[in-house]
DNA sequence: CTGCAATTC
DNA sequence: GAATTGCAG
């Protein structure tokens, strides 16, 4: 062959060769991700998992989630906030990406392009700033919910910082938050992303002497009331979303525990 | 802290 | 599409 024909080939191979290896190189970031969810848990996150209405729990390295195929978002997701957790640093904000250790396929962030709502964290990144990998993986799309501007910014941010006090005065709390995937919702985007009318929050604390719980529920608009207008049972919260929050504790303990929609235990400061 | 959007390459 | 920059609650 020619040596023009020869420079050709092998500029071609270089080429092939150069975009191979990006791609391989792209392949093992994803492969971190996806494989993060199958290492296992510490024992106390295992404990205070809630049960899964929708039979599809997956587990990431700083939280885990039930997955609702139907609603294109996770019915809870949980995860302990330590002390230690919290931290000043300021990490820059990634992309989201799809969480493909969602087997049913999770949503796609484009849902969300200028539907006039936010990605709305469940698990905050706030709450993931011990390392980069961990803020990080707080952006897959399992992860986030359609939530208004002014609520997600306003009275749920107050209750996400007022978690972050309480992680610090009490030596960690564990965390289970979502939206009530119940009812006439709106959606958006091609994938028909539900939009919740009511999030949830629900605390359990075993650091502290004796146990103790407090669980929120609002409307999906912001408001200027305090936050503890939205104390509510877990039991109410439990008969609104079919989930079994604690089903590890032991029953009596359960029962009275979550039946009581006090927040005499919670500093509100 | 919680986010979106315009701009540039 | 990726990254930077600015803006808003």
């Amino acid at each position: 062959m020619s040596h023009k024909t020869k420079y050709t080939l092998v500029a071609i191979i270089l080429v092939l060769g150069v975009y191979g290896y990006e791609h391989f190189l792209k392949t093992e970031e994803k492969a971190e991700i996806v494989d993060a969810g199958k290492e296992v848990k510490t024992y106390t996150n295992e404990y205070f998992l809630p049960t899964s209405t929708t039979g599809q729990i997956v587990h990431h390295e700083g939280y885990s989630l039930s997955y609702s195929e139907p609603h294109e978002q996770a019915e809870w997701v949980a995860y302990e906030l330590k002390k230690s957790h919290l931290t000043n640093t300021n990490f820059k904000r990634p992309y989201f990406e799809i969480d493909n250790a969602v087997k049913t396929g999770a949503a796609s962030w484009r849902n969300y392009k200028n539907s006039g709502y936010d990605r709305g964290h469940l698990c905050p990144a706030g709450d993931r700033s011990y390392s980069q990998f961990a803020y990080d993986e707080t952006f897959l799309t399992s992860n986030i919910s359609p939530q208004e501007h002014a609520f997600n910014s306003g009275i749920w941010n107050t209750l996400e910082q007022k978690v972050r006090y309480w992680a610090s005065k009490y030596d960690g709390v564990f965390v289970v938050t979502g939206g009530v995937l119940s009812g006439n919702m709106k959606t958006i985007g091609t994938e028909k992303v539900a939009v919740p009318n009511q999030f949830y929050k629900v605390l359990i604390d075993t650091n502290s002497g004796h146990v103790k719980m407090i669980a929120f529920l609002m409307p999906h608009e912001n408001s200027n009331k305090p936050l503890y207008d939205f104390v509510v049972s877990v039991d109410s919260i439990e008969a609104l979303t079919g989930i079994d929050f604690f089903p590890e504790l032991e029953d009596a303990l359960e029962n009275k525990l979550e039946a009581s929609s006090s927040y005499k235990d919670w500093s509100f400061k």
